[in-house]
DNA sequence: TTATGATTAGTCATACTTGACTATAGCATA
DNA sequence: TATGCTATAGTCAAGTATGACTAATCATAA
């Protein structure tokens, strides 16, 4: 229900439809939270559906039809009720990414340490374009800082590893 | 391709079938890694069909056949090369947990807080349970101290966040 | 002015993931 | 020895997510 609640949450301070909602995230969040474009519209089908949010069609010259959602009474309840919901119970999240750090040893130590500074290079790289955005609306701000954090914990942990593999091997 | 890898990784040291491979993989990975059981069973279907592995079929009693798989040299090939490719490039986490975090001013401080508090005994928990999983086997050991890390930094984090809405509101 | 590429807006078929289910075996215990 | 409970082993239908596509508009540069 995560991503529910993301929307829910938005279309709550701003009606917007969906390719804007979808372009909002992406920009600001999309390094740490992923929403295909396709996800997005067929949560807003679902949600629409089952009443969370209503839409007004609009239309700008021959451009197709934009339905520009708001959240409804129900929505807010549930959003209210989810909010609570997520806040209170931390979900761990997944470091499928880190699988390969399971198996280094199963290739030859320098080319380990090689291979894994250019991995420590895209983290140092995503850290410092991160860190560099501007201000985000709202709270929104958390979730980049929240990932700055991570990032930074990552780095220092594969710095470590890098080390251990050079002494120990 | 992060759980065919791992798939692969662990067939390769071990010849195994579905059921014992996604049991290694819930107990010992469960809280940082989600495969289940019809995925695993999923990808391992894959993967014979690309020839990645082979199976041989084995009845104990009135049981079921189970498909004892190993990887084949096309196999391990894919493997060399998946596990350099994703060594190499740092694929960032999903944060999708973190995104109530993002509206947590939706409602009151004094109420936020009580949720943030549950929320800071269960990260609390889990890091409690895997630091004291005991030893792993081969470098599986990287992938437990990395998430403990992470569980570090997010309940630092959360105690922050807590005493900011605290202090500021 | 008109080809070229980027941006806006959304859809669809496919692929992936999972909750819920089936069914046997082992094991304690009343 | 019948009863219920857990562990073993796997499948399937249904739900989710996404790559690839369509199509109009806008900017720009030759």
């Amino acid at each position: 229900m995560e991503r529910e609640l993301l929307l829910l949450g938005m279309l709550r301070i701003q009606a917007m439809h969906g390719y804007q909602l979808h372009e909002l995230i992406d920009s600001h969040l999309g390094e740490s939270i992923q929403i295909k474009k396709p996800t997005a519209y067929s949560l807003l089908n679902k949600m629409a559906e089952s009443g969370w949010v209503s839409y007004v069609e609009e239309q700008a010259g021959n451009r197709p039809l934009r339905r520009v959602y708001t959240t409804t009474e129900k929505g807010e309840a549930i959003f209210q009720r989810l909010i609570r919901q997520s806040l209170a119970d931390y979900k761990p999240m997944d470091y499928l990414g880190s699988i390969a750090l399971a198996f280094v040893d199963a290739i030859p130590a320098l080319e380990a340490t090689g291979l894994l500074r250019e991995r420590r290079a895209s983290i140092e790289h995503l850290l410092q374009s991160t860190q560099s955005q501007e201000e985000h609306p709202g709270t929104m701000q958390l979730l980049i800082e929240n990932h700055v954090r991570h990032l930074s914990t990552e780095l220092q942990w594969l710095d470590e590893v890098i080390d251990r593999i050079e002494h120990d091997r």
